[in-house]
DNA sequence: CTATATAGACAAGTAGCTTGTCCAAATGGA
DNA sequence: TCCATTTGGACAAGCTACTTGTCTATATAG
């Protein structure tokens, strides 16, 4: 059996429908200047702490890019800047509540996205199937692939 | 637990891990200006009888962007037209021997990106975990997300 | 205290997509 | 068979998310 291309092909195309499906329920929510790509920046802004400079580290882009999408998030209302407090040149980033509410979106989105999936293979197996993948996921950031 | 949450961003970053490896392998191997998106272009022009239109229609893109990136491909040596025996308006997509060799070079990139994750389950529970993602996985094409 | 590194901003250029328009060939209905 | 509509593909222009290059102010290390 060839598992191997063939699980190549099934985490393409899995993560392919999830992204899909995540970006259209967070539309549906009334997000609808919100793209795939934004998920990511939330997802290390609300951690705290962060700023323009690590975000753009984090998404493995350029400095210049990072501060791009910040700025497009400040000015459509999901992100602050604010001072930092131990060094005068960088902004600390901190999402808004309109941010936080969006990142509540996507987790509901993302819940409805795999509970199909959950339920087609039941409670335990789907479990397992976490437990595996867990096993594997590398431990880096998760980044926009293409 | 919260199992479902935990899955999007495991099989989010498994999946940009893959598209990661799986690029510089074919890199490694002298495919240097194939960027991701092309593989799946290939992968559908490999089965054959594929048109532009029909390209367009399996990337999510606008046939103006599917014309472009055939081009782009023809140019590069990766892909022929040829007329089409039904339709004077139609051309044919297919691989020329270069093409075919980029191709194999994905299959082994993946097998070899995938290979420690077989090893780390071991040959029977990975199986298992091929056969739990193909009960999950969506019958449509497989696209570029994001 | 001086040399180097870093956070961020300003400016310009690029690549991969989009919309809009058009033509020629195919298709379908009367 | 003729005409109306659809479809495959091409040409042109524009947009957007990125890039590289340069600069200033602040921080850090020797």
């Amino acid at each position: 059996m060839d598992d191997a291309l063939a699980f190549s092909g099934l985490v393409l195309a899995l993560s392919g429908q999830l992204v899909q499906e995540i970006h259209t329920g967070v539309s549906q929510q009334g997000f609808e200047d919100l793209r795939p790509a934004h998920g990511f920046a939330f997802a290390h802004i609300s951690v705290g702490g962060a700023t323009t400079a690590d975000l753009a580290e984090h998404l493995g882009v350029t400095k210049q890019a990072a501060a791009q999408l910040v700025e497009e998030l400040v000015r459509k209302g999901y992100v602050e800047r604010h001072p930092h407090p131990h060094d005068a040149r960088a902004r600390l980033l901190g999402l808004t509540e309109i941010g936080w509410a969006a990142t509540r979106a996507a987790d509901r989105a993302a819940r409805a996205a795999v509970a199909p999936w959950q339920e087609a293979l039941g409670e335990e197996r789907f479990s397992e199937l976490v437990a595996d993948l867990t096993l594997l996921a590398p431990p880096g950031p998760i980044r926009p692939a293409w």
